[in-house]
DNA sequence: AGCACGCCGACT
DNA sequence: GTCGGCGTGCTC
């Protein structure tokens, strides 16, 4: 017996199955989807099995050292979904079976150097020392000498020592220990007797005797008032055993869940929900699109179909996205299915991660709620997927493997013939095209659930505000507005979509702009730190008080940010009071709901944040949304930027007036007139399809042609710019003459941490040997790439242009 | 990725 | 002559 496995080796040449031996002692528990050690050149390296098979075309083989799993960690399904991943995104085999695993199993592989029997005394006396702790040593503390590495090879010529290999597995069970008596409690009450001069252990012996239950070590201290060495006294004198237990980290242990039930739905929501569940009854894989304006309830939707998937003795998943991954959203779904849901989100630790995943592989939960990789979720009867907010653009992973959760929740949907329910105010056009075609089955809920209006908008022009000698951030319109609902105690959201204090740092003298000195970027200033930082790769610097270039005075900020906004208010509102959410103060662990909390308990007038706001909150006293600048956006570089202005503004929007109070929101904007914006205010998401649509057929983009980018780096700008050409011509002459090149281009950033950047796009509408050109390219650039800091990215259907 | 193998220049 | 530099190619 033989099995395929595919070893953790990113690379081009390792991106295949090998094969080994299966040794006697395995043959009966060896299943693929195991994480095995194998042999690999002189190394020991974690590999994933994918097939078990009767013998190979090789002739000799290496042994399969030893197997980490009792049960398959990926399931056939998986499996199969990780080479479909290998193809839709050109990723490595073993990338794609990493990405659907939580981090924690994965191994970590350490080198020592041990010591051969009966050669001790051979050692150098220089080196010997170092081997006082036993007889092994890591190699990772030699590596700061030269020498000894020198010396260390040589030693290993002589054969006097060898290099283990030492594979670690990272997964670790989290334990609590308990205790329980080791004799009866008749004799437990004569050995009291005897321990008349240990008074602490003789408490803790009549605990037991009086009947206490056994305990933890912590909850046993606490309670009698001891230390854990009385205790462990009696475990040495063995009238107590230590038990150790398994347990879950739990990340919501001390939250308290109140049971909730089904809500009466709406004739709206009664009609989306039929169809959907005829599809679950029927056992049929169908997508939907649910649009439905902000504050339809969509949420209940999911919950009822959900709650038919269970009966039916099914698994669900649900999606949605980071931001809107809040203490709240999931308590609406423990709050109805109780201890049946695990939770993702980035900010569980590795192991309440894995634990997490644990609970769906062993089957204790029957409900996923997570972001995009919870997709992967081992169930193996799924009956239901569904994505909120389905266009978000969180869903695409922006580093290999670049996949889109959407694409991934189909596929499964496929497998397991149960629907695949996308839901959102704004589709993405993508999606509401296909639904229009058919491809999907689209589904509408037009109403808000408690029949409110949609809120009033109000649009400013900022330049005629500027004309009439408004030089400040806000307008008339929203300062009127803002005092108006300070005086009525009711709340208002200000939205602005930038960090930090200010854009850029400009010198008026001779036009100086800060730039960050390894990326094509200018520095963002922030107050709090005072410093100069670039979001991309982190650089940061104290801020000058001259031009750092002619030595001016007249060094100025532009732009605005979080920080100044709040500033500004402070002046323009003096009583009012601000809390600010972004993502300088959300970074504690729990600050984000601190905020949101006290908010809600109005502790507050103004919350002034970033996009983190836009999602999901809804607090009925809220009557006014303020839009700073609704055209930071649209200007970008992106054929998608009027459609993500759109769904950012409507999304906002939709954060006002959700209750009996009507809501109003005041949009700020330098080019009012713009489609998006318009058609935002209006709250006509049709109608903006339309224009984008004809927009999009204008220009050759999804949904009319499919995009692949390619993008090429290199420390030198001229090899980046060669290469790119290359590929150019390449796929010039291996594409159909119907698809479109466009470029070689300098990337809209030139630079990103010293690397220079070009880039080139391929528009397609039928291109069958797109694929394997993109592989040929990649092949034939593997030695630069290896040795010569060369990157090539390809992203099929990118969502991010730059 | 890592590691061995192998072919050239600078030294005991 | 040999040590060690890095380019090349392989890993079941």
């Amino acid at each position: 017996m033989i099995a395929k496995v595919i070893v953790d080796v990113p690379t081009n040449q390792t991106d295949r199955p090998f094969d080994y031996e299966i040794p006697e002692k395995f043959i009966s528990i060896i299943e693929p989807g195991m994480r095995v050690i194998v042999p690999f050149g002189p190394r020991k390296i974690q590999g994933f099995i994918v097939s078990v098979e009767e013998q190979s075309e090789l002739k000799s083989l290496k042994k399969i050292i030893d197997v980490l799993d009792i049960t398959p960690v990926l399931n056939e399904e998986l499996i199969n979904v990780g080479f479909w991943l290998t193809d839709k995104t050109l990723c490595f085999a073993i990338s794609a079976f990493q990405v659907m695993l939580p981090a924690a199993l994965k191994v970590k592989v350490q080198k020592d150097i041990v010591v051969n029997a009966g050669r001790e005394n051979d050692l150098p006396e220089q080196i010997a020392n170092k081997f006082s702790s036993g007889k092994s040593l890591p190699w990772d503390e030699l590596m700061n000498d030269k020498e000894d590495i020198a010396l260390i090879k040589q030693l290993l010529k002589k054969d006097i020592v060898t290099v283990r290999y030492n594979v670690k597995d990272r997964k670790q069970e989290k334990t609590v220990i308990f205790i329980t008596p080791a004799i009866s409690l008749e004799k437990l009450r004569e050995e009291v007797k005897k321990l008349d001069r240990a008074k602490k252990q003789q408490e803790i012996l009549q605990y037991f005797i009086e009947g206490g239950e056994e305990t933890t070590v912590i909850q046993l201290c606490d309670r009698l008032g001891t230390t854990r060495s009385t205790i462990k006294a009696l475990v040495n004198k063995q009238l107590l055993i230590e038990k150790e237990v398994e347990v879950y980290r739990d990340p919501f242990q001390e939250r308290e869940f109140t049971k909730s039930n089904p809500l009466p739905l709406t004739t709206e929501q009664a009609k989306v929900l039929e169809p959907i569940l005829t599809s679950i009854e029927d056992k049929k894989h169908e997508t939907f699109l649910l649009h439905g304006v902000t504050g339809s309830g969509k949420t209940e939707v999911y919950l009822q179909a959900i709650d038919k998937v269970l009966r039916d003795g099914k698994e669900a998943i649900v999606l949605v996205p980071e931001i809107s991954l809040t203490p709240q959203m999931v308590l609406r779904f423990k709050g109805r299915f109780g201890s049946k849901v695990a939770v993702f989100h980035s900010g569980l630790s590795q192991g309440e991660k894995y634990d997490e995943w644990r609970k769906i592989h062993r089957g204790e939960v029957k409900v996923v709620v997570g972001a995009r990789s919870a997709v992967f979720a081992p169930f193996t009867n799924i009956g239901i997927i569904i994505i909120d907010e389905e266009h978000e653009s969180s869903y695409k992973q922006e580093d290999n493997p670049r996949y889109h959760a959407r694409d991934v929740a189909i596929f499964r949907g496929d497998i397991h013939q149960c629907p695949v329910v996308l839901g959102s105010a704004t589709p993405s056009l993508e999606s509401f095209a296909r639904a229009k075609k058919g491809v999907y089955h689209l589904l509408s809920i037009a109403e808000r659930v408690n029949e409110t209006a949609m809120p009033e908008v109000d649009i400013v022009d900022m330049r005629e505000e500027l004309r009439q000698g408004n030089r400040s951030m806000f307008s008339e319109a929203l300062l009127e507005k803002l005092k108006d609902r300070i005086a009525k105690k009711q709340q208002s959201v200000l939205f602005l979509n930038r960090r930090g204090f200010s854009t850029f740092v400009m010198c008026r003298e001779c036009g100086f702009v800060v730039e960050c000195p390894h990326c094509d970027l200018s520095l963002t200033y922030h107050r709090k730190s005072h410093a100069m930082k670039c979001h991309y790769c982190n650089f940061e610097e104290r801020v000058s008080d001259l031009c750092p270039s002619c030595e001016s005075e007249h060094i100025r900020f532009f732009g605005t940010g979080t920080q100044k906004v709040e500033e500004e208010l402070a002046k323009v509102l003096p009583g009012a009071r601000v809390l600010r959410m972004d993502v300088d103060t959300t970074k504690r662990k729990g600050a984000h709901e601190k905020i949101l909390q006290a908010f809600g308990d109005q502790n507050a007038d103004i919350l002034l944040g970033t996009q983190m706001i836009a999602k999901g909150l809804d607090f009925p006293n809220v009557t006014l949304v303020g839009i700073l600048a609704a055209d930071t956006m649209l200007h970008l570089p992106d054929f998608r930027a009027a459609e993500k202005t759109f769904q950012l503004l409507t999304q906002v929007s939709g954060r006002a007036g959700r209750h009996k109070l009507l809501g109003e929101v005041v949009i700020q904007s330098y080019t009012p007139e713009h489609y998006s914006i318009q058609y935002a205010s209006k709250h006509d998401y049709l109608g903006f399809y339309d224009a984008e649509m004809q927009m999009r057929y204008r220009l050759g983009y999804p949904p009319y042609y499919f995009v692949t980018l390619i993008t090429v780096s290199h420390p030198n700008v001229v090899k980046a710019a060669n290469v790119c050409e290359k590929i150019v011509s390449y796929l010039n002459n291996n594409l159909s003459d119907k698809s479109i090149l466009l470029g070689p281009v300098v990337s809209p950033i030139a630079r990103i941490k010293d690397r220079y950047r070009y880039q080139c796009m391929i528009k397609y509408k039928v291109e069958s040997n797109l694929v394997s050109s993109l592989r040929e390219i990649v092949k034939h650039y593997n030695k630069d790439i290896h040795n010569d800091r060369l990157q090539i990215s390809i992203d099929l259907n990118p969502y991010m242009l730059m």
